[in-house]
DNA sequence: CCCAAGTTCTACGTCCTGTAGAATAAGATG
DNA sequence: CATCTTATTCTACAGGACGTAGAACTTGGG
């Protein structure tokens, strides 16, 4: 499910400004000067892609990511991933590829 | 750079029967019965793309991968990865979502 | 009961993709 | 060379995703 312009920035700022966001503040914070409904339209496809939830009990209604920017792109690569018959050629060439200070940075995180 | 569902299958083939293939070869192979300006017209964005070099020189043209399957995803990971401010807190979350056999070839790969 | 603020509906242009016919090009054949 | 066959390019269209937003509807406060 990938993202358009405008859904990537909107999420780019609920997962900067963790918390509870109006469709108003969203709009005040994005560059450019949308229409509310804008605002609302791509909040409402968000949370249909389940990468928003949607406080509707008082008004006006509280947006916020659903996860985190992190776990969100964990499962973009897994998906990627998924894609080839092979993840672990796939993930050969990618260790290939890294430079060193990441590689120092993933044998780290293996060992933790 | 996204493929939809026919162009993946054309890359699927591609990639699994690596060299130059003609149009009818790739429409032969798909599965479905497609007409060939369909595979043609797909083989022709693919080129566009990047992801499948043509050989014009004699007719019928031969069409073939213009790179590996894990060269291409290890592309679209960084591309993922590259769309986040922290590869790393990334890669965090990712490695400790694999399991012990993936973390074992991981470990594996980074000493070789 | 009415108003202002907020939300949902509806809509439209654009781009991408699947799909393929029509038109054109080029090599084979008599 | 005239023609036939095969292959390629052009053009086209429907459907879906996205950016964008007006119109219509809802709801809490006065």
């Amino acid at each position: 499910m990938a993202l358009g312009d405008l859904e990537r920035s909107v999420m780019d700022l609920l997962w900067d400004q963790p918390g509870a966001h109006t469709a108003n503040d969203v709009r005040d914070a994005l560059a450019g000067d949308l229409a509310v409904t804008t605002v609302l339209t791509v909040l409402s496809r968000l949370e249909k892609k389940g990468l928003v939830r949607r406080d509707g009990g008082r008004r006006p209604h509280r947006y916020a990511a659903a996860s985190s920017r992190e776990e969100h792109t964990v499962g973009l690569l897994n998906d990627v991933l998924g894609s080839v018959p092979d993840r672990e050629a796939v993930l050969a060439r990618f260790i290939g590829g890294i430079g060193p200070d990441e590689a120092a940075a993933v044998r780290r995180l293996l060992d933790s």
